[in-house]
DNA sequence: CTTGACCTTGACGCAGCGTCAACCCTGCAT
DNA sequence: ATGCAGGGTTGACGCTGCGTCAAGGTCAAG
């Protein structure tokens, strides 16, 4: 007779294992001796060796006890579909490593590869760190929700790059970055403001806005990260207002 | 500001895993309403996309939070010690498919190919079953503690059924199997079987023993076997004594 | 008698949430 | 005013397969 210790090394398993077995009703709780210790016979060393193997092999340990006596067909259907949980569970991982490797760095995560390029041409043409951070987090925020749109978005924002004014535009705004308080300089980049969204609206490019977001508390959201750059952005938006347009992330004529 | 279940459906999670989140301290509790709600803002929305980015890549979340905000040196190390990780468990799992596909059926469950050929020589030689059954637990016990040896082993074992007196031994079991109490057959079986021991000694087949199985605890166990197949083994255990052997696993002479 | 190596039960811990339970808030239709 | 549906709140257990204390009792040897 062995105690749980010979049985446990005979078997290869911890002695831990053991009576885990027993908690989950795996391997019958033998008789015990005088002193309380259980006492095993060469049966239950050969039962605990073939749980042991199972396991080994990735079979859940609910199903070893189903599997230790089935009929060699009921054996096979059960091994094969164990075999089918293992492939999916290595896809899995292997879907993981793939996402690892296209992580990037701790700057551009979750941010899609259009817009990657985009921020970097913002921070060419000397738009401030602060608005390109900004705009990295609302593009974030617009590839969850809306991912199929962000390739043709960017390949429009690209091209409005290629507009002076838009330029001239971010240079401004990148000279006011240290001291947001001169309201000339505001005032100056609102008449640049309305001076775009006239050119925007005549070539017919805010009606579009309208396909690529049609979900107002979303455009809400994302306004609500402009304001968060700095306190002046509100008086921006006034001075705008004033010029005859409203809204931010989607613009709207409101005025003359 | 955003309740927790559209911040949720914001970063495609769900509500669980953001109050989850929120108790390991990979997300700010937020401040609450009036009403007692969390209360979310876009920033909240950002992090929590890329929280999920990362989690979504296999990255275990108590590390998140360092990835977050880690210089791109930091960053790449970590990725590629979690990548490595990521390895690592595919191939434990691919090691699982590899002894899956070798399980065999519950019959064979953890018996080692050289002893399924041998048993399958002792059925067609008309061992009865009990006593097949009996030899593979035995032979899944020897191959558990020294699975070297078994190859040998079971060359010797297949070579002594080249033996017409072995043949004729298992024979006269399989015969008695229905009725162990027949005495006068008990005592043939026991002249065959000392008379084989005489071969065996006369070979030097029974010095090579204590190379296999130096363990007398073990021995004792391998015993056990053969007294559980029937009571009777234990009056043939009597008769081969009387002859002048003693054990059964390994055989030893102490008499004429 | 002590020591060390075993044995006993009981209970927490892990990873990442899913899933009740039991109760409060809010807005809308009746 | 009321009821109902569809939010929100905390708290707690469940899952997998044991590892790892904690706080003892037992056994063989020196």
């Amino acid at each position: 007779m062995l105690t749980i210790g010979q049985l446990a090394s005979y078997a290869g398993v911890t002695i831990r294992a053991v009576r885990h077995y027993h908690q989950i009703g795996l391997l019958r709780e033998p008789e015990r001796d005088p002193s309380g210790y259980r006492s095993y016979d060469a049966a239950a060393v050969v039962r605990l060796i073939r749980i042991r193997t199972l396991a080994e092999a990735g079979v859940p340990l609910a199903r070893v006890s189903e599997l230790l006596d089935a009929a060699p067909e009921t054996f096979a259907a059960a091994t094969t579909e164990i075999d089918q949980r293992l492939r999916t569970q290595i896809r899995e991982l292997q879907e993981h490593r793939r996402r690892i490797a296209r992580l990037g760095c701790s700057d551009s995560l979750a941010v899609p590869a259009e817009v990657v390029d985009y921020l970097d041409r913002l921070r060419a043409i000397g738009a401030p760190a602060a608005l390109v951070d900004n705009e990295r987090d609302a593009w974030i925020l617009m590839a969850a929700r809306w991912p199929q749109v962000i390739p043709e978005l960017m390949a429009d924002k690209v091209a409005q790059l290629a507009n002076p004014k838009v330029v001239e535009l971010y240079q401004l705004i990148g000279r006011i970055a240290d001291d947001w308080t001169d309201d000339e300089r505001l005032r100056e980049i609102a008449d640049l403001m309305s001076e775009l969204f006239e050119q925007a609206a005549a070539s017919g490019e805010l009606d579009r806005q309208d396909e690529f977001i049609p979900d107002t508390a979303f455009v809400h959201l994302m306004d609500s990260f402009a304001n968060a750059v700095h306190p002046a952005v509100a008086r921006l938006r006034e001075l705008v207002a004033e010029r005859g347009w409203t809204g931010w992330t989607r613009i709207e004529r409101s005025g003359p």
